[in-house]
DNA sequence: CTGAAAGCGCTTACAG
DNA sequence: CTGAAAGCGCTTACAG
């Protein structure tokens, strides 16, 4: 029985002529239980501190009145919002919408809300403004893709905030509490054994900017793979681009005009390797006959295009829901060795072997 | 002068050792300005009941401490969070992105938040799911993109529950101050003089799925287009498809078996146009001078594509930005009429005379 | 294991 | 135009 009088008899059927029905709270679950409402907030935080029969009591009144507890009443007291931020400037919406599904898979019947906060690192404000974020909403935690998760500057500050963050990068910069980590290297040497098991030689690569830390790590690998052929890749045959289809042309255009033009090219990324098509269109190179193109990422794009492209995938969505588990799982899900995503060659019809 | 004793001198050194500064607060802001909190709070909402010189003394000492009003208390208070919800079913990650973008240009430096609610309207939990969200989190409001947008059921339920929203549809479904309305019928008719003037006769079109507003409105413009040259759309030569490329790749498929081929194509959608330029491969058939294909989205696709893709370009963003600006102005920005955009044809190479 | 008190940082009535 | 009181729906100490 409620021990004290109370404004609502029934929590579903408020004073304001049943229009809106009021929502029920903790007091009514608490009411209606007979226990207090922090032995509720208990059962709702799953606090070990609670009798085994008293929290039956009070999950079965919470099920049935379908009570479920008001996120900014918690955000408040908690001093910390149930908002995950995802900070990115990747500039590959497929990547992105990946990233978002995956991220939403793991966020899906928690109190947890995606928000989004794209970026651009080359602002001179770019880390005010997440710092400004991060102080107004408190967010519950920040998942950062590449290259913003690359960013040190930044990881330093959210530390120096309190704000939990899991980073997605090609190399461990982290706790492993806080790392997903992309094997680039090794899916970089895949794309070069295979060039290279095709016979091709005369091998370009087109990689990321240098200010992607992917960029370098699939640079290395692409020249591991190369090596384990006994093949180099010649600086000559090696261009810097922006991650981009407009950079992906030119740089590739660059290379035609060699004298010693290349056979096979691997680019750093679809978005670069459909550039590369597009200039060996322009060229009047017959992909793969006269060019083989690899990519990266394997983008719908890459099954899509004519010839189907080979690339190296990644599996974006996985990652994203990976990362936020650790996030919303805290240290618990902490080994010695961060979350690990194996790249994986998907062999298409831009590669062939060289004419000759 | 403070009217009473406050733990604080300084509201940005509290007594933590200066680990974390502490927030200002609006206490803080009200002590400084020897006001009451009230008094700020109607500062904050741009309350008219402040007199001009309180209202400069308040804005100084917010200025001063770089006071920003705690979001979650807002919330709490307000009844009502800070969150935008974007709510979509749409199959292209380029239009959700660039939808994103144009949401998040409006809210950038506002207190707003967008948050992601990606779904599936044939799922028998659609409703109940989003009903569940809304109550829940209690969004400031929310904003629906096709088809989404066209779902009336939806928008009943939102009305009820006295959730703001924006729709974003082909057609005219609600207030003015609650519609960005496209005119697809008049770009599916631009698209269909562009062929109509060529010179072509036997034409094709693959619409979207039934489920889908714009797919009518867009068949509509086309048949009127094609009307106003004399031209008729014959019942055999329309397919439905799904909005997706698979769809596009099947419908064209069919379309290439008939005696009578086409020889133009108007697609739904990009992503439907790029299936065609895929089957008209495998078909053997040249873009465009055995087919001639038109697009409509004019998503980045279009532009890498070989040969550069004919498409109907909506401005996607600014849709996005319109509809944010809606939804956070409310009835302010009501006239008349809803706000428009127009899509406009972008002729590129996949489209000419046809043979003969 | 459980609860009464105080508080998170705001706003809504209600007065004046 | 301004303010003191009460409250939004939770949680954090602090007791027991």
């Amino acid at each position: 029985m409620p021990k004290r009088a109370s404004k609502k008899i029934l929590p579903a059927d408020a004073g304001n002529g049943g229009k809106e029905r009021a929502k029920v709270t903790i007091n009514d679950v608490a009411r209606l239980a007979s226990v207090s409402k922090k032995t509720v907030s208990r059962v709702i935080n799953d606090s070990p501190l609670v009798r085994e029969e008293t929290r039956e009591k009070v999950k079965a009144i919470i099920a049935e009145y379908s009570y479920a507890p008001d996120p900014q009443a918690r955000a408040l007291a908690f001093r910390r919002s149930f908002l995950v931020g995802m900070v990115y400037d990747n500039p590959s919406p497929q990547y992105i919408v990946n990233m978002q599904r995956g991220i939403l898979d793991t966020l899906e019947d928690t109190s947890f809300q995606l928000v989004l906060r794209p970026c651009d690192r080359s602002d001179p404000k770019f880390h005010v403004k997440i710092r400004a974020f991060v102080e107004q909403q408190r967010p519950f935690g920040l998942i950062l893709p590449p290259s913003v998760s690359e960013d040190e500057k930044l990881a330093d500050m959210l530390r120096e905030l309190n704000c939990a963050y899991v980073r997605i990068a090609s190399v461990v910069l982290d706790e492993p509490s806080q790392m997903v980590r992309t094997f680039d290297t090794e899916g970089a040497a895949q794309a070069a054994r295979h060039i290279a098991e095709l016979g091709h030689t005369r091998i370009a690569h087109i990689h990321g900017p240098d200010s992607f830390r992917s960029a370098h790590e699939r640079l290395k690998g692409f020249k591991q793979g190369l090596a384990e052929n006994g093949l180099k890749l010649d600086k000559a045959m090696t261009i810097e681009g922006a991650y981009t289809f407009e950079s992906g042309v030119q740089c590739a255009e660059k290379l035609f005009k060699r004298k010693e033009k290349p056979t096979a090219i691997f680019a750093g990324n679809d978005e670069m390797a459909v550039g590369v098509y597009q200039a060996a269109r322009l060229a009047g190179l017959d992909v793969p006959k006269d060019i083989s193109i690899v990519g990266f990422d394997d983008t719908p794009m890459a099954a899509r295009i004519w010839p189907p492209m080979t690339t190296v995938r990644l599996p974006i969505r996985e990652m994203g829901k990976a990362a936020a588990k650790l996030l919303i799982q805290g240290k618990a899900a902490s080994g010695a060795e961060p979350t690990s995503f194996y790249p994986e060659i998907v062999v298409r019809h831009s590669t062939a072997a060289p004419k000759g």
